[in-house]
DNA sequence: CTGAAAGCGCTTACAG
DNA sequence: CTGAAAGCGCTTACAG
């Protein structure tokens, strides 16, 4: 990161010299290979005008003296980086503490390593955080930002939304209409098709645990509510502020407290709905007799709760990589807009 | 990353120019000082040998125009990245399914952050990503490496012991003796004083679940042994290819079949331990009461299985604070050994 | 198609 | 304490 701020660099500099190898230069392979320094960059950079027979020279020279380009110097003509920001925004451990950003995390990861181009992770929980990673975004270390946002509404995306460095969010950031294109589930449309399935399987008394404070959390209700409307189910909705388990366990006492007659419950999300099993076992409910459970995302945990829970799969392996593909179009000046990817309802044995 | 290879790169270079924001220049600062180019370069590198006035108008001047240094040309001359790599080694979505890596990487990444040292995420579980890892670290793009490795006797850790890069390890590195540093939790103690609390509670059948693959799993085998070889209690161990749930419920009924009549099981992490719980579970026996099971982490999973795990608690913050320690005082090539962190008995309901 | 040259923005001896 | 200058390793018009 470097005194990003001007602030002097107290001794973390200075005494550490040589960390990056000598190594051959492009002269050493221009040598080599008997042609101009010029010439070598040419094809290091993409062999056009280049004949065969230098071509040919200089890829066996950057292979004897196992050349590699220095990407700083690199970096300081193009003025590009070849490296990405992931930002990780908010309740950091809450967020750590969710599967599904760790598959997100690898999976961009994975995706932007196809590209050459390195994955740099920033935390951004507090005020003083922020400034920091806009300032390092901004101070071009990155060539663009992958925002992964628990919270809608979140600051950065305003920063962010000024271009003046390419951004691509996960899920629709919430707040006035953001310019920060977004890779999403269709979070509307699957809530619909799990509010649906617990209706088709009879139940009366469908609770919600809702968190709408949470990127998609929205949409998930509003799914819940567009079926059940027309229904004659009792609803009853519950708000928690994460997707964590605690949360979830909290949400269905309250549920249980309000409406002992309860027969169903959608989780917004896996964590809430194992949350909310534990709960219901302490109140010796069974599920999915008693009570159906139905989550949200298909995480891990999805399979290892007991039972293993009905849940909506959103493909975040697609999110991942659409997010990266979108992100490195930005980067190229091309066209890209947001997506949607299409869940689906993934049947176990909670509901 | 850029080609670090050096292969030519088809499009995705050239069409993105200015990626890197313009932004004043060091000698911007200057001007407006009023001083050289030379002094605003003192300043930004420890402010010695720069006047007090000197100095005074640096800094404003810094805040005025807003600058930023350019990482890229100051490493061009210092050779140093101020980046660090985090490499997770062999099976990814195992080691991802852990939420331990998720707390060594949200903390090494918060106590880099601290000295405006970027984290490079990199992942190698393929021969491919291995030569990559190899190739971007050895081509001077970081100044050190955090090797997180599942397995032990990784095969990079071959390559760093070469000692050409700083790098430390999370756990002790198993194979031929490694000169790679490292820092652990104390494996072997912390097995034994979760078999001694098995003991003590009187159990007499007290099974093992250990995985000697992965790093620090043949340390807490160990420790079991050291306890039970002086007692009259059966012992049985079952060895599993990774710390996951599956293969925590698979251990635990092989363990169930042959020996039905245990009263006990160690399990060498919370995952594990969570797996044995539901086939515990599937199997009708109740924990505590007819089997008492023991984990080892205290990863939050430790808190949210029915009943919550009696565990032990490895001090995982420590851990990567104390790695970005070692490696940060190797880069500047001070001396820095091994560590190994004190482990704790959690008591939960488990056992 | 290719070479020579300029320049990217910094740091660091070297004189003073 | 400070300025002028060299140089880090690359890319890219510009001529040819």
């Amino acid at each position: 990161m470097g005194s990003d701020t001007a602030q002097p660099h107290p001794k973390s500099r200075g005494a550490a010299r040589r960390a990056m190898r000598r190594g051959p230069t492009i002269d050493d392979v221009a040598e080599v290979a008997g042609v101009s320094r010029g010439t070598v960059s040419r094809v290091l950079n993409g062999a056009r005008y280049v004949s065969p027979a230098a071509l040919k020279a200089v890829e066996r020279a950057v292979r004897s003296t196992g050349y590699t380009v220095n990407q700083s110097a690199r970096s300081l003509v193009t003025k590009q980086s070849n490296a990405v920001a992931f930002v990780l925004s908010e309740p950091q451990e809450r967020l750590f503490e969710d599967p599904n950003f760790s598959v997100l995390l690898r999976c961009c990861t994975q995706a932007l390593a196809e590209h050459d181009i390195s994955l740099i992770l920033m935390l951004e929980s507090s005020d003083a955080e922020r400034d920091r990673v806009l300032r390092y975004v901004r101070g071009g270390h990155v060539d663009g930002v992958l925002l992964i946002s628990a919270h809608s509404g979140d600051p950065l995306i305003a920063d962010l939304a000024t271009g003046v460095v390419p951004a691509v969010a996960c899920g629709k950031p919430g707040g006035p209409e953001s310019a920060v294109p977004y890779v999403a589930a269709e979070d509307t449309e699957g809530a619909r098709q799990m509010t649906r399935h617990l209706v088709a399987q009879g139940r009366k008394r469908i609770g919600m645990i809702a968190c709408t404070q949470v990127v998609g959390g929205r949409e998930r209700l509003q799914g819940y509510r567009d079926v059940l409307g027309r229904k004659a189910v009792k609803r009853l909705v519950v708000h928690t502020s994460d997707y964590s388990f605690a949360a979830g366990a909290a949400a269905m006492r309250e549920l249980l407290a309000e409406s002992p007659d309860i027969d169903a419950v959608f989780a917004a999300s896996d964590l809430l709905a194992a949350g909310a099993l534990a709960e219901l076992r302490r109140a010796g409910r069974r599920v999915p007799d008693d009570v159906a459970v139905g989550g949200f995302d298909d995480s891990r945990i999805a399979r290892e709760t007991d039972p293993p829970l009905t849940t909506i799969r959103q493909p975040l392996e697609r999110v991942a990589a659409d997010m990266v593909d979108v992100l490195l179009r930005l980067i190229r000046r091309e066209p890209a807009s947001s997506r949607l990817l299409p869940t689906e309802l993934v049947k176990r044995e909670s509901a």
